[in-house]
RNA sequence: GGGGCGGUAGCUCAAUUGGUUAGAGUCCCGGACUGUCGAUCCGGUGGUUGCGGGUUCGAGUCCCGUCCGCCUCGCCA
C-alpha cells in the first residue's frame, strides 16, 4: 500500500500537478451520477476535496467513488489541480485532488450519528456511547490538541525551572480523611486493600525530603464523590512541589507558568495577578474563589438596617453573627420583575436563606419590594451602595455564613443571567491567608471538631507559628483565627490551582493532627512514614496542584468537563462506551478474598 | 442521600382534552443527475413510545415504581 504523502490540511496551489496520496474519512459526498463525484476527505489536519471525474478517469473509478458514504475510511491517490471556483470556507479550498486510484480501507456500517454534521449533534449520551465517532469531529480534535499543548508547555516551562518529572504510585495506602477513596483489593495480602490516590500529596512531600528539590507530575487522581459539571471522579492534576522556597517564590513561579500557558496556547498576555485575602474574598464576593470580571459586590449595611423597622432585618441582626448585606445591580430595575425576584428567593433557599428582599431605585425613590421600609436610611443607603437611577438592589439578612453563601451564589447567577460577564475577559487572582481550621458542629451528641480548610499538611503562616504552637485547643475562636500559608489561583471565578507551604517540622505536624482529633497513636498508624520522614532533616517546602481538566475547559470555553476528556464518565460514574463498571465473575472475587453484598444485579 | 428537567424511528424532533393506522426532517437503501461544496430531485425501508405495574371502553399522553442522561443541594481534607 502506498504511504500517504500529505495530510488533508496541507495541500495548496503550490502543489499543483503533484501526484499525492491522502488517507482519511469521508466527511461529505456529493454525487452527480457515474460522471462526476465530489468527496470531502477529512483527517486530523483538515479537509481536502477529492473529485472523481469520468472525463479524466475510468468509469469504474467514478462509480466506486459514487458508492462512498460518510465516515468510510479510504486511501486516495491523485493529482492536485486548481479548482475552477475556490471554496473560501476551508484552507485547502483553492485546490482539489483528481482521483486516479481509490482504496476503501474500511467501509462504515450505518452510523448512529454523522460526526461532520455539527449543526445536528445527537444527545451527549449517544456521543459518549460512540466516542470514537464523536472524537473525529474537528472541534473535539481541537480540544485534544489544546490539552496536548497545555501538557507540552507545562513540561517545557517546569523543565526550564529545574523541575524533575517523577512518577508516584497508583496503588496507595487508604487515608479516610478527605474524599472517599476508590479501593482495590489485594490478592496477595488477604483482606487488605489499596486505595487509588486522591492526590500524590504525601509522596511529593517525601520527594522533597528525599532531596529531589523540584518535582512535577501530570497525574491522574481519584475521588469517589458525586460528579458535577466541572468535576469527575477521575481527573488529572498538574502536580508540583519545591524545596527551600517561601510562598512568594512559589506564587511567582506559578504565576509565570499561567502567563506562559496563556501566551503559548492562546497568544494572550496576562497582567500581573492581583491578590486578595480569604476574608476579603468572603466579605466582598461571598466566596473564596471570586469572579472579578464584574462588580456586584456584597456590601455590609448592618448598621443602616438596624435603623429600619423591617422585621426581617431586625430578626437577622438579633441572631449571633447576624448581618444584613446588599448588592447593587446596576440598571436592572426594569428587568427585576416579581417573577424574577421570586426566583432569587427560591434559588437562595437552597443555601439556607429565608428570602431575598429586593427593591428598585427609580426616580429618586425606593420603589416596590421592601422600599417602604427604607425611608429612614434612604440617603445613607444610596451613598453606601453608590446607587444611580434605574438600579435594583438585593438584600441578604441572616447569619454571616448564610448571607455570604446565599448572596455569593446569587451574585454569580445574576451575573450569568443578566449579562454582567464581559466577553473574552481573563481575570486571574491569588487568594491567600486562608484559616488553617474551621470548626464544625457535631451532629446530635457528637462533639464539635476542627477540620482542615486546605489539608492537614498546610503550614501556618510564618508570623502565626508561635501563636499556633501555643494555641489552646479548646479556644475555638483562637484556633479558627490562625492563618495558613496557603494560596489558590483563581481564574474567572474558578479555582484552577491550590497549594500551600507545607509543614516541615514534626512538632507542628503533630499539633495539627491532634487538633484534627487524631490521637498520637492514630496519627502514627496512618502517617508514620510522613512523621518519620519529617524527623530526618526535612527541608522547608511547598507546592501547588492545577486542575488540568479545568484549565482546558477555560481555554476551550466548554460547558462541562466531559468535553475536555477523551473518555469521560457520566453522572453515575459509568463509561457508556466500555460499559464500565461491570459485574465480575465470582472466581475473580474469590481470588481477591471479596464477597459482594449487592442485593441487585443488572 | 434530597430536589428539578428529560427519555417517541439509527439520529433530531412532532403528536389538541386520554381517542381511529404514532408523523416530519435526516441517516440508510434504490433511482435520476458533469462543477458540487449543508448539492439537488424522485421513490422506499425503518417504531416493544426506556422498562415494569396500575387506572380506563381506550394510554405516547394520567398514576405508582424502576433504569438511564443532564443540572443542582449535600459531598468533594
Amino acid at each position: 500500500m502506498p504511504q500517504r504523502t500529505h495530510t488533508c490540511g496541507q495541500l495548496n496551489e503550490s502543489n499543483t500537478d503533484h501526484n499525492v496520496t491522502l488517507m482519511g474519512w469521508v466527511n461529505a459526498f456529493r454525487g452527480h451520477g457515474s460522471g462526476l463525484v465530489f468527496v470531502d476527505l477529512r483527517d486530523r489536519d483538515g479537509i481536502t476535496q477529492i473529485v472523481f471525474d469520468s472525463d479524466d478517469a475510468p468509469t469504474e473509478l467514478v462509480e466506486a467513488g459514487d458508492k462512498l458514504r460518510n465516515e468510510d475510511c479510504i486511501r486516495v491517490t491523485g493529482v492536485v489541480r486548481a479548482r475552477a471556483k475556490a471554496n473560501p470556507k476551508i484552507p485547502t479550498g483553492a485546490i482539489e485532488v483528481l482521483a486516479t486510484e481509490l482504496e476503501v480501507l474500511s467501509k462504515t456500517a450505518k452510523l448512529p450519528f454523522v460526526p461532520s454534521d455539527e449543526s445536528n449533534l445527537p444527545a451527549e449520551e449517544t456521543r459518549l456511547k460512540h466516542r470514537y465517532l464523536d472524537l473525529r469531529r474537528p472541534k473535539m480534535q481541537e480540544i485534544l490538541r489544546t490539552r496536548h499543548r497545555v501538557t507540552k508547555v507545562t513540561r517545557d516551562y517546569f523543565d526550564e525551572q529545574g523541575f524533575l518529572e517523577i512518577e508516584t504510585p497508583m496503588l496507595c495506602r487508604s487515608t479516610p480523611e478527605g474524599a472517599r477513596d476508590f479501593l482495590v483489593p489485594s490478592r496477595l495480602q488477604e483482606g487488605m486493600w489499596y486505595a487509588l490516590p486522591q492526590s500524590p500529596q504525601l509522596f511529593k512531600q517525601i520527594l522533597m525530603i528525599a532531596g529531589c528539590d523540584r518535582y512535577l507530575q501530570i497525574v491522574k487522581c481519584f475521588r469517589d464523590e458525586d460528579p458535577r459539571f466541572d468535576r469527575q471522579a477521575e481527573f488529572t492534576q498538574i502536580d508540583l512541589e519545591l524545596a527551600f522556597v517561601d510562598r512568594e517564590e512559589v506564587m511567582s513561579i506559578m504565576e509565570g507558568f499561567a502567563k506562559r500557558l496563556w501566551k503559548e496556547t492562546m497568544g494572550i498576555d496576562l497582567a500581573d495577578f492581583p491578590r486578595m485575602t480569604y476574608q476579603d474574598a468572603l466579605n466582598d464576593y461571598g466566596i473564596d474563589r471570586p469572579d472579578t470580571r464584574y462588580d456586584l459586590k456584597l456590601i455590609d449595611i448592618s448598621d443602616l438596617a438596624a435603623k429600619t423597622d423591617f422585621g426581617v432585618f431586625q430578626g437577622a441582626l438579633e441572631k449571633p453573627k447576624g448581618v444584613v448585606k446588599a448588592i447593587r445591580v446596576p440598571g436592572k430595575a426594569a428587568d427585576f420583575s416579581r417573577k424574577v425576584t421570586d426566583a432569587f428567593t427560591k434559588f437562595a433557599s437552597d443555601f439556607g436563606a429565608g428570602g431575598i428582599p429586593t427593591t428598585k431605585y427609580v426616580n429618586g425613590d425606593f420603589e416596590s419590594g421592601i422600599g417602604k421600609f427604607l425611608g429612614s436610611i434612604k440617603d445613607e443607603l444610596i451613598e453606601r451602595l453608590g446607587l444611580e437611577d434605574g438600579d435594583a438592589v438585593i438584600f441578604g439578612a441572616d447569619t454571616y455564613s448564610i448571607v455570604t453563601k446565599a448572596l455569593g451564589e446569587l451574585r454569580q447567577k445574576i451575573a450569568r443571567d443578566h449579562g454582567f460577564i464581559p466577553e473574552g475577559a481573563w481575570n486571574f487572582l491569588w487568594v491567600y491567608d486562608f484559616p488553617m481550621f474551621e470548626h464544625v458542629e457535631g451532629e446530635g451528641d457528637e462533639p464539635g471538631r476542627f477540620h482542615a480548610l486546605h489539608h492537614p499538611f498546610t503550614a501556618p503562616s510564618d508570623h502565626e507559628l508561635e501563636r499556633f504552637l501555643s494555641a489552646d485547643p479548646d479556644n475555638i475562636d483562637e484556633i479558627e483565627s490562625i492563618v495558613s500559608d496557603g494560596y489558590d489561583m483563581i481564574c474567572n471565578g474558578s479555582e484552577i490551582g491550590g497549594g500551600s507551604i507545607r509543614i516541615h517540622r514534626k512538632d507542628v505536624q503533630a499539633k495539627v493532627f491532634s487538633l484534627l482529633g487524631l490521637s498520637e497513636e492514630e496519627a502514627k498508624l496512618k502517617f508514620s512514614f510522613l512523621l518519620d520522614a519529617l524527623s530526618y532533616g526535612a527541608p522547608p517546602h511547598g507546592g501547588i496542584a492545577f486542575g488540568l481538566d479545568r484549565l482546558v475547559m477555560h481555554m476551550c470555553a466548554t460547558d462541562n468537563i466531559r468535553e475536555v476528556m477523551a473518555f469521560p464518565k457520566t453522572m453515575t460514574g459509568q463509561d457508556l462506551m466500555c460499559e464500565a463498571p461491570n459485574v465480575v465473575d465470582d472466581d475473580q472475587l474469590h481470588e481477591l478474598h471479596v464477597k459482594s453484598t449487592a442485593t441487585t444485579t443488572v
